[in-house]
DNA sequence: TTCGATGCTGTTGTGTACAACATAAGAAAA
DNA sequence: TTTTCTTATGTTGTACACAACAGCATCGAA
């Protein structure tokens, strides 16, 4: 709900370094880019275009009142993050995540939470701490009006939060990309299971995380999250929501 | 030198399903891509086009004989892998890694390395056992006349084969965008170092790592190839090669 | 001599028309 | 009725012309 739209991916910041300008007046075409982006793959994975949905070029090119070339660029890095499939005279369509392939990035998403404890963790700064706070306080608000999107979106954010616990730039990278590689399929199966418990369970998470940053004990919040990625994959598979 | 050019990335290789035809008849738009995606990728890390390079879409058309348009659409794909940036009025320039950064991937790499031998480990097939004892002999050639392309090609070919060991698809994809961030980073640093030195722990690694492959220890191979990938960089960083 | 402005050149970004392609509907034949 | 061929329609892929932009050289003025 916050930073999410106007945050900028990390492949792209990481450049952005005009001759002398003012570092924020970037090209505004790349700008306009990044936008874009981050709608589409807010829009994607937030389920306002659930898998299999067929987008279409030119409808993106008139809402953004641009023409196809640029929405094509778009949907070319999102077709390249594995979120979108275009093919010749069908269309672009929102990828679906088998059951299989679902697994296997939980188990990678796993060890790469646990690796944000060893590679690079960089000490807590107040302002974090403060960030894990107005985390754990949405998380107290969302238990007391459960609601699928607003949950999905404190997900979201406090992954982004427990990105900032690593220097490490290519650990964030890959864990981003896999992140919202399923994202969206965790989102689809709530609908089948019990949300307040869920909620409940998302809530003590964050507590706790935020328990362990507060004293700057990023190891061990990474073992945290490692811990309740893995049950939310038993849980998931126990309701056998996935397909 | 063998499966390299004509390999086709995992990424669009888990598509490719058209109604009815023969599987192989895809597109053929599709096939051109991945063709031309694989050769520049190649050039990128065999150092044809060193770091800092200009790439032109108008001469990269006129090679291959098409528009720039299909052109831009492979250089955005290289792009959002990181090998490569577009900036308007300058040129798409062949990206080069900093020594930070350089570590990261390294330390990612390593923990990536060992992870194949956790997340679904496949049994080596006699034909993979076959292609390791065929790396071997590549390696015991390359003793005798070391040359620093046929080691990169080398290298190159010992990874994919690694990468057969683990059916976690995730897990392959990531490593592999590492893997060719780092490549011609190694590369370059070769020619500072002890070639034939370098040659030989290589052939020893491989040795190794197909004695592990042969009795079906795939966890083992997987901490050699961790060992050694670390060993690396350790000897890469004592040459203070790096910038 | 030095500094600045200004045009020149080459690059990527964008818009647009058309080609290639897949799908479904419909008509015609068995 | 069923099947098959044809055609209509909508989609992404490609080509090309032009706009936007950055860098450099050249010229001019202080």
């Amino acid at each position: 709900m916050q930073d999410h739209e106007t945050k900028v991916d990390e492949a792209m910041a990481r450049s952005a370094k005009p001759t002398g300008t003012d570092e924020t007046q970037v090209n505004a075409a790349r700008e306009r880019f990044q936008r874009i982006y981050s709608i589409l793959r807010g829009r994607i994975c937030m389920l306002d275009y659930p898998p299999g949905t067929r987008l279409s070029e030119e409808a993106l090119a008139a809402e953004f009142g641009i023409s196809r070339t640029p929405v094509r660029r778009v949907l070319g890095w999102l077709e390249s993050q594995g979120l979108l499939r275009s093919v010749q005279g069908v269309g672009t369509i929102v990828t679906d995540v088998e059951i299989g392939a679902f697994a296997q990035v939980y188990q990678l998403r796993m060890e790469l939470a646990e690796l944000v404890g060893k590679l690079s963790p960089v000490p807590p700064s107040q302002e974090t701490i403060r960030l894990f706070h107005e985390l754990e306080a949405r998380g107290v608000e969302l238990v007391a009006r459960p609601d699928p999107r607003n949950f999905a979106q404190l997900n979201i954010d406090l992954f982004h939060a427990l990105m900032r616990l690593t220097e490490n730039e290519p650990l964030r990278e890959i864990s981003e990309r896999l992140y919202y590689q399923t994202a969206r399929i965790w989102l689809k199966s709530i609908s089948h299971m019990d949300l307040a418990e869920e909620v409940a369970v998302f809530a003590r998470e964050i507590a706790e995380i935020r328990t362990a940053v507060e004293i700057g004990d990023v190891s061990a919040a990474a073992y945290i999250r490692r811990s309740h990625i893995s049950m939310s994959f038993v849980r998931l598979s126990n309701t056998s929501a996935l397909r």
